[in-house]
DNA sequence: ATAATAAAAGACTAAAATGTCTTTTATTAT
DNA sequence: ATAATAAAAGACATTTTAGTCTTTTATTAT
């Protein structure tokens, strides 16, 4: 088990990808390439993109020249989004011990060291935009595959 | 999803209370007393701490005025030591992406970001000792119930 | 209008994590 | 030695996460 759940790791993975493949252009990109450049199961991506797009994340088009795509707002949006969406925002508010009364005046052994852990992570993914690395992506500098 | 696994918790929750309640009294605690101090499945604590014992981060002896306790040794240990035993060590070398190929060379987009990240949790658990909070716990500054 | 395309939706299966129960083994006090 | 105690071991059950498959809906080009 990783910080992230698998979901939430193709996700990443997939709106990286989406990102650096639409950008500029205006063009869309299909489940099946989405899958292979990111090598993950292509239906369980499906389910996972769907989600995402409901939530207005990534968009679509369906038929023809259809696919997914990401529009100028989208590309400015940071990571926590997603993180958010996907595994919800324990990562960044909950107890590291798993304690759901866990606070400031009620608090566990490590409160405040994962507290200093967790505001890291909250920072790191809501500095980080989801189009910010689209160049090394597309000159091959960076990595999405297994 | 915590940054650790519910068996983790567990793990950490019920060492740091043997840890402060047997600490010095060379007296032992038994399985009822953790589950209640700690709120947790009693059957499904069980199991953990048998791991635990078998790989000697926890001792134990059977029979009555039986039950679990710590050394000297281990009441030095590192928290990494049970995390690393429960968990594995992907919370500090793992991609954060899920990325078995990512490294220095082959970075993904977040490699550094999460390196960065790694070390701090890492360097956090291995630095806490298993008994430090012994006091605080005894006299009630700290909680490990839900 | 129709056929082809591609995502959306939803039912389904598999695997892993979490949790429970029963039996066995080791220890201690009598 | 025996009975009582408490952990060890292992078989089960449940829930959550991960992954698959089939049908439907929307879009586009002809």
């Amino acid at each position: 088990m990783g910080i992230f759940s698998k979901t939430c790791e193709y996700a990443i993975r997939s709106v990286f990808f989406i990102a650096h493949r639409t950008a500029g252009q205006s063009g869309r990109v299909g489940i099946k390439e989405i899958a292979v450049g990111i090598d993950s199961p292509e239906p369980f991506l499906a389910k996972i993109l769907q989600d995402l797009s409901r939530r207005g994340i990534v968009q679509s088009t369906k038929g023809p020249n259809g696919g997914f795509y990401l529009d100028s707002a989208s590309l400015e949006r940071p990571l926590s989004d997603i993180v958010a969406a996907v595994d919800g925002n324990d990562i960044f508010y909950g107890c590291g011990l798993g304690l759901k009364q866990c606070s400031e005046i009620n608090p566990c052994p490590l409160h405040n060291e994962f507290k200093d852990i967790r505001n890291k992570i909250h920072l790191m993914l809501h500095e980080t935009k989801i189009g910010e690395f689209n160049d090394e992506l597309m000159n091959g500098m960076l990595s999405l595959k297994k």
